[in-house]
Formats: structure tokens, sequence, C-alpha cells
DNA sequence: TGAAATGTTGGGGCG
DNA sequence: ACGCCCCAACATTTC
């Protein structure tokens, strides 16, 4: 019989191993090996999981496909899995992560004399090794890697636009799915219904919210993406995560667009950092570890662990930096403008170090994916490929002023900001007595005191990392 | 996709 | 009319 191993890519369209499978057989399996070690205990991403998993097992039977769910590590539960049900060849799709391509080899050398094995294409553009400078070095600025990237992967691709079939509509449900995923998937506390009310996973949705992106809000994308208080974003980035939506199918949407503005370039180049985090992460796998720029191995980060907690629970009394924090909270998602006030706020201002924001984003974001959380983060801490400059620090006030004018975001994830005068939304410290009198609101009651000044901050970390540069 | 400090320019008030 | 000062607006440099 043959297996096809579903991995991240929840998805009938444009799935080159499921396009493959059972081309010439009847009887299919498929099989989804859910390894809990893979996922932090409190993961976001175990919700998002579950439900696309239930979608997709009706999908995969639609097709013919007997879908099986298993617990534990991939590599021993394939192997049994195979003997078990007498398997002849196995169909996966790549995922170019060092962890994940360690296991194919694994696998591979396993299975190698007994059965075939059908690799097929990952959920990136292009594989990561195949773009490289003309000295043979990869890249690591982003534009001169995208400008590359992008003619490589047109001229090896078909890149005419990708005809999706249509996903029905699920009434049904499997009740051992369900069950395994309430039982096994699933945290016992319900904190992630909250996400329900929001978020709608499967492939089917992530195609409409693709389609009804470029219908209806790419047209101001460019200006309204830095606006955290406007749907100016897709917000397809967890469909994206579990590969219900490839990014050649959204290359393919961009292709075809025959007036390309700066509206669409802006938008696709956002799947350009995508490509560039993944190429990144393998080139130099040890990123994910450690600082890409070595000297920053020096560095002395604070281990102010009640900072950090007031970072984590949106705390800080930065109205922008908390509301981040709440929307990550409840959304399990955040705008990308304030994930880089927030980020940077926690490495420069606390100047705690990144591998503890990187590993909170990971188990807080709905989208989490190791390439651009390692990459984001070690961007803002300036350790990274093409980073910001140490001194290079958002003020939190003036990123408010800025990108959320009249404090629409921040009133909407802070309540007991509501009544605040615009002019001081984004540092209600500065209010007056009689003002503060006057709409009822009182500095440590109804929100929080600044943890940190923002001018003796920026001065200390200017001078911390200043150092760092020198030694 | 940074912010703050410092430098330059030019208009207007004023003696 | 002229010189001086102030300061806003913009430009450049620095961190």
């Amino acid at each position: 019989m043959d297996l096809y191993w579903v991995r991240s890519d929840f998805r009938i369209n444009n799935n080159n191993a499921l396009e493959q499978v059972g081309k010439n057989r009847e009887k299919k399996l498929a099989l989804y090996i859910y390894n809990n070690e893979k996922f932090h205990k409190r993961s976001a991403q175990k919700w998002w999981l579950s439900q696309t998993i239930i979608k997709f097992e009706r999908a995969l039977s639609e097709l013919g496909f007997t879908f099986h769910l298993l617990k534990g590590d991939e590599y021993e539960v394939l192997k049994k899995f195979v003997k078990d049900y007498n398997i002849k060849q196995i169909y996966y799709n790549k995922i170019f992560e060092p962890k994940e391509l360690e296991l194919d080899k694994k696998i591979s050398k396993y299975f190698k004399l007994n059965l075939k094995i059908f690799v097929g294409k990952s959920n990136l553009l292009q594989n990561p090794f195949d773009v490289k400078k003309n000295d043979g070095t990869p890249f690591q600025v982003f534009t001169p890697f995208w400008k590359n990237a992008e003619i490589h992967y047109l001229n090896n691709n078909n890149v005419e636009k990708i005809k999706l079939k249509n996903i029905k509509n699920i009434n049904t449900k499997n009740k051992k799915i369900c069950d395994f995923v309430e039982n096994t998937i699933l945290p016992q506390k319900k904190w992630h219904e909250k996400f329900e009310n929001i978020w709608k996973p499967g492939e089917k949705q992530a195609i409409e919210v693709l389609e009804n992106f470029m219908d209806q809000n790419i047209s101001n994308y460019s200006k309204n993406r830095d606006i955290p208080s406007i749907f100016g974003t897709s917000k397809l980035s967890p469909h994206i995560a579990f590969g219900e939506i490839t990014s050649e199918t959204i290359y393919s949407y961009f292709n075809n667009i025959k007036n390309k503005n700066i509206n669409h370039r802006k938008f696709i180049n956002e799947i350009g950092w995508r490509e560039f985090s993944y190429h990144l992460l393998n080139h130099f796998p040890q990123i994910e570890e450690q600082n890409l720029r070595t000297q920053f191995d020096n560095f002395i980060w604070s281990n102010d662990k009640v900072k950090l907690e007031k970072w984590k629970k949106g705390e800080t009394g930065y109205p922008i930096v908390d509301a981040g924090m709440k929307e990550l909270h409840e959304t399990g998602w955040m705008h990308n403008r304030v994930r880089m006030i927030t980020s940077s706020f926690l490495v420069k201002h606390l100047r705690i170090n990144w591998k503890e924001g990187e590993s909170f984003f990971r188990d807080s974001l709905l989208d989490f994916n190791i390439g651009n959380n390692i990459c984001g983060w070690q961007w803002v801490s300036g350790c990274g490929a093409d980073a910001a400059p140490y001194f290079r620090i958002f003020n939190p006030i003036l990123q408010g002023e800025k990108f959320d004018k009249d404090g629409l975001y921040v009133k909407k994830w802070i309540p007991s900001l509501q009544s605040i005068p615009k002019k001081l939304i984004h540092k209600p410290w500065e209010i007056d007595n009689a003002t503060a009198k006057k709409i009822g609101f009182i500095l440590e009651r109804d929100y929080y005191k600044p943890i940190v000044d923002h001018k003796i901050a920026r001065n200390e970390a200017l001078t911390a990392f200043k150092n760092l540069k020198s030694k």
C-alpha cells in the first residue's frame, strides 16, 4: 500500500506528494504523526493544528484515503506503521528546516532498501541551496537575495496561474479524529477557545482569505500595512504556517495581476522575507540557538525576571507595547509593525536576551514558523543578517503617535485608556492632575507606570551595545 | 523597517 | 533700511 505522510501541508491544492500518491492504487493511506516534543506545553498552535487536522481528514477521505492519526516520534512511528500496514511506497513533502532535514536523512537511510520514497516540493518557492551569490556564498542581505531568488524562481518554474480546486464545505466530523485531538493535542484547560471566533483554519478558508485580500485590501496595502488598527494585512500567515496554502499559489496570484503596483510588490516582498528567513536558517543552521554575529555572544543580557514577566503580560506602561501583547494573548497574532515595536522594547529597552522573546512568540503565535521567528528576533537584536544596527531603537511613544495616531489600536486592547485625550494616549503618565480628575483616571490604578524611562533606557542600551561593538 | 542631536536657512519682530 | 535675535522648518550627522 501507498502512504502519504502528512507534515505541515494540510492542503489538497498544489501538494506535490499528494498529487503523486496513489496514482496507480486503489487503497491509499494517510498518516499524521503528532510529535508532542515539537510543541511547547502552552503552544497556541496546538489549537490551529487540531482544527486543520479535523478538516484535512475529511478532505482526504473524500479522495479515498484512510487517515491515521498517531502520537510519537516521527521516525519510530513511521517504522512501525510501515511494517504494520505493509507499506510499499511513502510520499511526503520536504520541509527545509535543519531538524526536519535530519529526520529525512534518517528515514531515507532506514527505508531505502525496502521501499520507495517520493519526496515532494517544500512550502518554499525554491530550494534554499539553489540560491547563492556569484562567489558561491549565501546571501546575507535581503534586497539582493530577493532580486536573485525571484529571477531564479521565475526561470525554473511554470508560474502561470495555479488552478485551485474547489474545496468542499465540510459539515461532518470524524469522531475518532476529534477525540484524539481533544484528548491528545489540545490542553485540558480550554484557554484556546477564544480563537474560535477569530480564526477559521483550513484550506478552504485560506483560499478565501487570499481571494478576499486580493480583491478588497491589497489596493491600499502599502499604506495600510503599517496601521495596526486597520485590517490592512492579509492575515494569511497562520494558513501559510500550516501549509494550507503555499507561497507558490500566492506568488502565482501576484504574477497574474496585470497592472502591478507598489501595493502588490510590497505584499509579495513579505513572501520574500519568508524565503530569506528560510534561506538563512538552512545556510546557517546554528542561528536556531546562537547569534549569527558571534560578537553578540559577549553581550551581558539582563536577568530581570520581573520585567520579563511584565513584558509578557503587557504591563510595561507603554500603551503600544502593552496593546500588542494583549492582541497576541487574545488572538494568537500580532500586527507586524507592533511585533517590531514590542520585540525592540524587550531587547533594547529591557536588554533581555532575544531568545526569551523568541520562545514566548513561539508559544503564543498561531503563525509561528521557525525561520521567520528566529530571523525576526535576530534582526531586531542586531545580531542577525541584514540586521538593524545597534543604535536603531524604536521609541514606543513616537511609534505609537506615527502609526496609531488616534490611539484606536491602543484603546481597543486597553479599554482603561479609553478616555485619555488623544494627545496623551501614548504617554498617559504625562496627564495633568486636572484632566486626570475630570476623566477619573488614576495612573497606577487604571494603567501601569512605565517600567523603564524611555530616555534612560535608550541611553543605557546605546552604551551597552556600543561597548559590545568595540570589543 | 529609527530617533535624537546638531547644523542651516530664512522669515518676522523689533529697536 | 539694517542688524540682531528668535524660532520654525528642514537637512545632516550621530548614536
